[in-house]
DNA sequence: TGCTGATGCGAGCGATCGCTCGCTTTCAAG
DNA sequence: CTTGAAAGCGAGCGATCGCTCGCATCAGCA
């Protein structure tokens, strides 16, 4: 942020072009995705937009982090809530709040996990899945019983990483099996068999 | 392709065009991957380029469909190899074939998997993921005792695209957890795990 | 060897990009 | 009301891009 916006209007400011930013990425994607663009698409101009972004990707960074946050504050909500539940349950509560957030905006998620240079992208994605594998952990650590695996960080890092990308590419390609409500039941077979296959 | 080259100067032509765009693609990535620097690495003009590649995606196209084509004749291979083997003991070949397959070119994949507009490369590993899910359905459909899965096409989806991205990020990411080795037992278990889990 | 089409060249066009800077307008403190 | 700072504007610079086209060069056949 290259300047801190003082008076109400140029906070106001600062929003609108970060949802603008938003609605181009989504509407023209992210190789249409120009400072000229947005601040058209804002209603201001471009000189506007660099008196509080320093450059293009400073204003990415920042719609991917909202995004990001989002799903990852929906998701870690879900397992402290179920933190008691037992392990299939737990999976199936989380998979479908999972599948809740991805889906909440998908066509953003269409352009920030498909499209976007994931060198800036991965940064923010991979805070949600260290914050939600860190849960886990915790979770497969307290209760020894619900788990065979040897090691709950590499059985927190496996579960984490599978059930992320089968949700991410239902929500994206929507394929006509699994349907939603078969797909929390796979994800549920595939956490609790993996967790209790004996190591 | 314009043109189709006749002469054995233009055919060798061709190719020093497609590896200079690989070496550029891993080189300079994505963003930097311009017609104009290509044909500077291979020691070409421009216009050379264009007799042979109607624009500038129709040689990225080129420069992707071989590297998923790579990596899916590695898999499928090894997939055809041990069809006759039980589940685990192919569960873990293929883990490692893939393995290998994609870290043969890591750079190559981190600029494949992470930086480029998915739409294109999508298509391409989306051919990838399927030749291998037909071969894991038709292997599961074929042995009745090795799956409780309810459906062998569903649970060849799940286990293709767990297994795929656990691989991928492994190699890109390198963790210190897992190594290599327990990669590969954690990925048995995950698979053996899910599909003996009663459905 | 002379000819012809295939091949290769590279300056540069038109468009777009990220970003700047001199200017005007608006706000709030005195 | 005055005034200086904050906010906003937008034409346009310099660079890069994808791609073209007129021309030189080369290979294979007669």
């Amino acid at each position: 942020m290259r300047k801190e916006p003082r008076q109400a209007r140029s906070r106001a400011m600062v929003e609108r072009i970060v949802e603008a930013g938003r609605r181009t990425l989504v509407a023209d994607g992210y190789d249409r995705f120009s400072t000229n663009r947005v601040a058209q698409t804002a209603g201001i101009s471009p000189g506007s937009l660099y008196q509080y972004f320093p450059d293009k990707t400073a204003l990415l960074d920042v719609v991917v982090e909202r995004y990001w946050d989002d799903v990852s504050d929906r998701v870690a909500a879900s397992l402290a809530d179920r933190i008691s539940d037992s392990g299939p349950a737990m999976a199936r509560a989380v998979a479908e709040s999972l599948l809740d957030a991805l889906d909440a905006d998908r066509a953003l998620l269409r352009v920030v996990a498909e499209e976007l240079p994931a060198r800036r992208s991965r940064q923010r994605r991979a805070a949600l899945e260290r914050r939600v594998r860190e849960l886990a952990t915790a979770y497969l650590a307290a209760r020894p019983d619900a788990s065979r695996r040897p090691s709950p960080a590499v059985a927190a890092w496996i579960v984490v990483l599978a059930v992320e990308n089968l949700a991410t590419r239902w929500v994206l390609d929507r394929p006509e099996r699994p349907d939603r409500e078969e797909l929390v039941e796979e994800i549920a077979a595939l956490v609790s068999g993996y967790l209790t296959s004996p190591g």
